[in-house]
DNA sequence: ATGACGATTTACT
DNA sequence: GTAAATCGTCATA
């Protein structure tokens, strides 16, 4: 099976960013399941001087430090006491940069992604209607949830585990996704960070699909 | 030691 | 549209 190497993950978070959408994000579960889905929606975040990344103000702690290693690592974090978000680290060693995966598109072992997804498996109350295919992984916590990632995947190298890993587009380098359907915008949820940086237009989406996090 | 807050999601008015 | 859930991390003391 063919995957993305360390090459394609060492370089900007806003070019790889953008060159994410349409590859496949690949979750082998401990039970040996496949676990897929389109990549569709990621940011970028940039650096210490991104003021909305955790590596602001070259800011290094135990929590972000995969975000201090080496391209192709998987940094995932806790927030909000309940949530997980994912991201590929780029740039390189000791350049701090990583992308978000904020929503992909179910290809493979949506059956378990429901599960996971289920109010008893979340512990939330009972859902009013189904749940939605476009439900599954539209949103950078959802996906965790749908994928059963957690702090126990953070820090794995994605060019290497057999466990993690992201598989190119079949068109790669001319881009999957059509030009024309690439929306560029700002990112989500981080307003905090001042006008300057949440203006910034470092969110990527596939104007085409059902399954981002918000239109 | 304490308090504020978060790269979110869900439920409710 | 607003609010609640829920806890690790970080700044302040």
């Amino acid at each position: 099976m063919k995957r993305l190497g360390r090459t394609f993950f060492s370089c900007d978070a806003a070019v790889l960013a953008p060159a994410l959408l349409g590859c496949t994000f690949v979750r082998m579960t401990d039970a040996g399941e496949r676990l897929a889905g389109l990549i569709v929606e990621t940011e970028a975040y940039a650096g210490p001087a991104d003021q909305a990344a955790h590596t602001r103000n070259g800011h290094r702690s135990p929590r972000n430090e995969v975000m201090w290693g080496d391209a192709g690592l998987c940094y995932v974090y806790f927030t909000y006491g309940m949530h997980h978000c994912m991201n590929v680290v780029c740039g390189g060693v000791d350049v701090p940069e990583a992308v978000l995966v904020r929503a992909i598109e179910p290809v493979d072992g949506i059956e378990i992604m429901r599960t996971n997804r289920s109010s008893t498996a979340t512990g939330s109350k009972p859902r009013k209607h189904p749940l939605r295919d476009r439900d599954l992984c539209s949103g950078p916590a959802r996906l965790c949830q749908a994928l059963g990632i957690s702090r126990d995947e953070n820090g794995l190298d994605m060019t290497q585990s057999d466990r993690l890993w992201i598989e190119p587009a079949p068109d790669i380098g001319r881009g999957a996704v059509p030009p024309d359907r690439i929306v560029n915008t700002t990112r989500v949820g981080i307003d905090s960070a001042g006008p300057e940086w949440a203006g910034k237009p470092w969110r990527w989406y596939d104007r085409g699909s059902a399954h981002v996090s918000k239109r």
